[in-house]
DNA sequence: ATTTAATACCTTGCAACGCCAAGTAGTATA
DNA sequence: TATACTACTTGGCGTTGCAAGGTATTAAAT
C-alpha cells in the first residue's frame, strides 16, 4: 500500500461519516440490538466500525431521545445493554432515510453530468 | 424549526463529510474551474457548500498531487485561480468512484434487510 | 480459592474536517 | 479618491472516528 492509497482510505473515512448514525437507526428499526451485534450485522455489510466508535455514538442518539435500552441478562457473560428506537428515533429515521436519498441523488446529478 | 431538526442537520453536514472531494474531482473531470464557478455546479446539484469549506479543500487536494491550477485573467475583476485533475487526480477519482458505490452498496444493504 | 478467558461496556487523547467570520487584494465604475 | 464587485485566504470552533487502554461480570480451569 503505498502513501497515495493510505490518503484516500482516510477520504473513505470521512464519507462513512454521518452516515453511521443512520445505519444504527436502520439496524435498530428491526430490532432490538446490543452493541456486539450491531458491530456484527455492520460488518456484514462490510462496514467495518469499531467499538470506541460506536459506543460514543450510541451514548450521542440516547442523550438525543432517539434511542432507549433496557438491560437484560445474557446466557454468557455479563448482562447486556439492548437498545430500541424511542418514537423520536422513528421520526428521525424517516428525516433521515430522505436526506440519504437526497445525498445519492445530489451525487448521481454530478455524475451523470460528467462527459 | 425545533432542536431535534438542528440536531439532524448536523446530521446531514457530517453525511456530505468526505463526499465533497469526491463532487469536487469529478467536476473538474468535465472541465477546469474556479472555485466560484464549482459553488455554483455544486449549488445546482442542491449541494450547497461555502467559501471557507471549499477554498481549504482545494489547497489540499493540491498539497496532495491531485489538482493543480494555473492563473487566468478574468474579463472583471481579480484574475482567477483555475483548477485542473492531474494524471494522480484521475486515479483518485476512479477510486472514490468504487467507493461511492461500495459506500451505496452497504447502505443498501442495510436498508434492504428491513423488516 | 485463585487464575484465566471470554464477554461487554466505557473513556481519554488525538487528528481531521466543515463551517463561520473576518481579512486581504485586484479591478472597474462613480 | 471612494465605492462596489469579485476572488482568494486564514484563524478559531465544534463535531466526530479511531486507537488504545480501562473496568466489570461470568464461568471454566487450575
Amino acid at each position: 500500500m503505498n502513501i497515495q492509497n493510505i490518503e484516500l482510505d482516510n477520504v473513505k473515512t470521512q464519507m462513512r461519516r454521518g452516515t453511521l448514525e443512520y445505519c444504527i437507526l436502520l439496524i435498530l428499526s428491526r430490532e432490538d440490538a446490543y452493541a456486539p451485534q450491531i458491530l456484527g450485522e455492520l460488518k456484514n455489510a462490510d462496514m467495518i466500525v469499531v467499538e470506541g466508535t460506536l459506543y460514543p455514538l450510541l451514548a450521542r442518539l440516547k442523550n438525543q431521545g432517539l434511542l432507549s435500552y433496557r438491560w437484560q441478562e445474557s446466557p454468557q457473560g455479563p448482562p447486556r445493554k439492548y437498545y430500541c428506537l424511542t418514537d423520536l428515533g422513528h421520526e428521525a429515521l424517516q428525516v433521515l432515510d430522505r436526506s440519504w436519498e437526497e445525498m445519492v441523488e445530489q451525487i448521481n446529478t454530478i455524475r451523470k453530468s460528467r462527459n
